[in-house]
DNA sequence: TAGATCGTTTGTGTAGGGCAAACCATTTAT
DNA sequence: ATAAATGGTTTGCCCTACACAAACGATCTA
């Protein structure tokens, strides 16, 4: 390995600004979400479900980047609404396949006709061509799953990660 | 006011997809950013503190849609390394205006330093243009204020949220 | 002088979510 | 066939992020 990884990079990264606005996002999604019983997690959950089709548990755990264990109780509230079917998988039966039913395809496309709203508010600074633009690339990007983007970026990130370690840094207490 | 807002509007919305992303980001960034002090909030403090402009921490607070008492132990540990200045103001003695100082604007360059090897493990399915692309619509995007995008969207919003509520819905219990 | 405002402190409550242990059903290895 | 490993579930614990409220000092405005 060695020989300089990407190094002309501009200095502005978007991990702050997507923090930003996913936070500003996430907050009104609530008020419009809560009427319709549905939470920004639920929301994300079947959109997962929908866009990179059914999984088993440990899959979808691992996409969503939550503990399984905090999974089950997701489900367990989407099930009850009948918006996901859990099946067991025929070839091994200890896996549980999560899908999609139809009432929750409905539901989520109710969900995203209200989010539209919100969008209006937070996006109101991009064109529809802009917020379409958007859309594609965050999807582009979310496709990827946790393990191949492991795997791809891995070592030149721990090189360039050490690089900045090394210095000043006296502890924050809080 | 009435006859039908927006309507043609593509049926895939950004909200959850923002969401997931910045879900992955975040995670990923803690770990990154622990070694250096800081949190994924700090860094977004700095952020938009370089990107907006010293301000007020009423103002601040705003921006950041989080509670102003919550601001202040932030700005304390930011403080207490020397990464931002409160000044009273000279128009009004009861203000702060927070500002970032150098030491601040640097560890915010390093601290992007290091997110950058963050963004290439999330966004490795986006090539450098794209990643620039996507900067910019989010930069585009959060640089309204959270007052200006009320204004906005405000009544196309209250008229489509009642659309979606009226229906179906048990609820979910947990 | 009285009230309103900005920041601060303290205290309370809640939700999100990681982590670990124990359990059942099932599959795989020996 | 028996032992070990695995997928999902349950329970319980703990920590962090936040919102919200109340009370205070300093300051500004009426």
């Amino acid at each position: 390995m060695a020989s300089l990884p990407v190094v002309n990079q501009p200095p502005h990264r978007c991990g702050a600004l997507l923090d930003h606005l996913s936070r500003r996002v996430r907050t009104r999604a609530e008020s419009v979400l809560t009427p319709m019983n549905l939470r920004p997690r639920h929301l994300l959950t079947l959109t997962v479900l929908r866009d990179h089709g059914s999984s088993t548990q440990q899959a979808l755990a691992a996409t969503l980047g939550i503990d399984s264990t905090n999974l089950v109780g997701l489900l367990n509230d989407l099930e009850a609404d009948n918006l996901i079917e859990r099946r067991r998988s025929p070839e091994d039966r200890r896996r549980h396949v999560v899908e999609l039913t139809d009432v929750g395809a409905k539901k989520l496309a109710k969900a995203e006709f209200a989010m539209a709203a919100v969008e209006d508010e937070v996006l109101c600074a991009l064109s529809v061509e802009q917020r379409e633009q958007l859309y594609s690339l965050l999807q582009q990007a979310t496709a990827t799953t946790e393990a191949e983007a492991c795997v791809a970026a891995d070592d030149s990130v721990r090189t360039r990660v050490q690089a900045c370690v090394a210095d000043d840094d006296r502890p924050l207490q809080r």
